[in-house]
DNA sequence: AAATCGCTTAACAATTTGATAATACAAGTA
DNA sequence: TACTTGTATTATCAAATTGTTAAGCGATTT
């Protein structure tokens, strides 16, 4: 699920076809197309792309009429949709997206903007599954509040994993005593100044790893 | 779990507020309302929509930051997200995909447009939910009420059902109290402290499997 | 009407967590 | 060296959080 993604472009305007094409492909995905509605079908169902983006003026079969057609098989039933349009009027837009679309986007388009939108899509498709944060062999699951290094889970207290995890963040930054303090313990709370230290001595026994740095007279950092 | 759906509105113009608040609930959805990004932070934590529409600018902070510090929080890491903008800058639409929305929309908006936007965004999370459920041995009908663990049927009243049916839905993923009370309880009800646990210790009995793992200050969590 | 069931709560026990104080240590500087 | 500043370590205690049990109450069943 999680491998390289298939996109079937349909559009009967070659340019536009192969700028995207270009842009999709740069950006690493692997691009179908097609120059009309029953090609476009044709190789959904050859293909079965993860993403289908349909120019909804074409000759033979339009857009929605191809969506309406995708959708109505179980194999299409879950396929991400988004139309693509010249019409930028509203009951269109509506009716595109009511239709079972997953998004509708008028021309003209930047590749910037369209790739945008297409990762967006993948992304929030990913999001069932889970949100990890990987820096070298050190796994932390966010969602599931569990580290793991080397296939070893490590359980962290709260405080403790959300300190860790905010240094992990971002590797090699450096978090002021300030910062750590208003991102793990809040604006409101007030406590000591040996607090964050004494937290910290805990991660990295928990740990058994060197990888929380000092950095005298500022803060800490994450590295490897 | 398939509930009627919170949103929560940031935008700090009221006249916005209040259009869009009035034509999503007519279409059926509860809403709460944030006049800046402070509030709408505030409100995020305490209601745990499941879409949140941000506005990009906004007194305080503004729709990406309040977007950049929820989804560093586990609990909204797969909340929806859309902004809302005045700028149909390109720069400024690929920036705030790429920092974590589900959609990014131009104003001005008409309510329908938004609303299609909205019923989309839903459609599609939905089509990842199904009503049988199985990990291992266990089987959970959700829509027949039957929960069954290695051939023996187990009895369990709607609330341990419910209950259960939410931890394994995400086998692993860690739910908040707050986030079980508003699933499994509603909104409207207000229950106690300890409601939580005894239905947990009534599920772990009637189960005599040790699949439910407390997250001491954060949840709980259903594992194998 | 009696018995049962499901849900919630109160009360208390058990556990874990987090903050602090006290002390030791390290590095830089006069 | 003696002094200063900043961090590490450790033990301790209070607070926060959860577990357990029994009991109350309304709804449903027998």
């Amino acid at each position: 699920m999680s491998a390289v993604k298939k996109i079937l472009i349909a559009d009967d305007e070659p340019d536009i076809l192969e700028i995207l094409q270009f842009n999709l492909q740069k950006e690493g995905y692997i691009v179908i197309t097609a120059k009309n509605g029953d090609e476009a079908i044709e190789q959904a169902k050859k293909h079965q792309p993860d993403l289908i983006i349909l120019d909804i003026m074409m000759p033979g079969k339009n857009g929605i009429e191809v969506c309406n057609i995708l959708r109505q098989q179980p194999a299409f039933y879950a396929t991400l949709i988004i139309f693509l349009s010249a019409i930028s009027d509203e009951g269109t837009e509506v009716w595109g997206l009511e239709t079972g679309a997953d998004d509708y986007v008028t021309k003209p388009i930047t590749p910037k903007v369209l790739i945008s939108k297409v990762n967006a899509l993948f992304r929030r498709l990913n999001k069932g599954e889970t949100a990890i944060i990987q820096i070298g062999d050190l796994k932390i699951d966010r969602e599931k509040y569990i580290m793991n290094y080397q296939g070893n889970d490590i359980i962290l207290a709260r405080k403790e994993f959300e300190l860790l995890a905010l240094l992990a963040s971002k590797p090699g930054k450096v978090f002021l005593r300030n910062e750590i303090l208003n991102q793990v313990w809040g604006t409101e709370v007030i406590v000591g100044d040996r607090t964050i230290d004494v937290h910290i001595r805990k991660i990295r026994q928990k740990l058994g790893l060197d990888c929380i740095t000092t950095v005298k007279g500022v803060g800490y950092k994450f590295e490897l």
